[in-house]
DNA sequence: GTCATTTATCATGC
DNA sequence: GCATGATAAATGAC
């Protein structure tokens, strides 16, 4: 698992596309999937069990446990409602 | 002292079966013979689920396996797609 | 928000 | 050893 915060404190989340500057030239690359970690799961299943909607703050607080970004955790909880 | 015990436990993919002849032929027919637009609707969807045995996530899930791994290597699904082209040509001239 | 889908990854069949 | 079906992240329509 190459996770990006799996175990490592580097950075803060911060790999979003900050990019606005010349408009139309970046095609804005999907980013590559990345399967989470035994431990990044565990967290979000036992959120999940308490409520299945996560607020923002919960949410906000999660991502920053399991070095995820707000959107990946928001992403999370929309699959996993779907499964 | 890495025992990074990766335990994909019982997984529904663990009694994965492949699908039988007939309903790959089914399949294969309906891609092959869509192949601009290979994207059946939810009442095809229903149908081929019914012809073939299995289910509509299961018709879902052979698209969309279907379609990326058809877009990825053209050039390996063209003796297939042309062994259907015919089969379909053949049952459009009768 | 749901939901079909794309894409990579996983687990299996053979 | 890849082919194949199912699942897990990620996107986009609505």
């Amino acid at each position: 698992n190459t996770n990006p915060g799996s175990s490592s404190a580097s950075s803060s989340s911060g790999a979003k596309e900050s990019s606005k500057s010349g408009a139309a030239s970046a095609p804005r690359t999907r980013k590559k999937r990345c399967p989470y970690s035994k431990f990044q799961i565990r967290e979000l299943e036992r959120e999940f069990f308490f409520n299945v909607y996560i607020n923002k703050e919960k949410r906000l607080q999660l991502s920053r446990m399991l070095n995820l970004t707000d959107r990946q955790v928001k992403i999370w909880f929309q699959n996993r409602r779907m499964k | 002292a890495v025992m990074i015990l990766r335990s994909r436990f019982l997984d529904a993919r663990r009694k994965r079966r492949n699908f039988n002849k007939q309903a790959t032929e089914i399949l294969n027919e309906y891609f092959y013979s869509h192949l601009s637009n290979p994207y059946p609707s939810e009442e095809a969807k229903e149908e081929l689920a019914k012809k073939c045995g299995i289910t509509v996530s299961q018709v879902s899930n052979w698209f969309g396996n279907k379609r990326i791994r058809y877009k990825k290597n053209i050039g390996k699904f063209q003796e297939e797609a042309n062994i259907y082209a015919a089969k379909t040509a053949v049952t459009a001239t009768n």
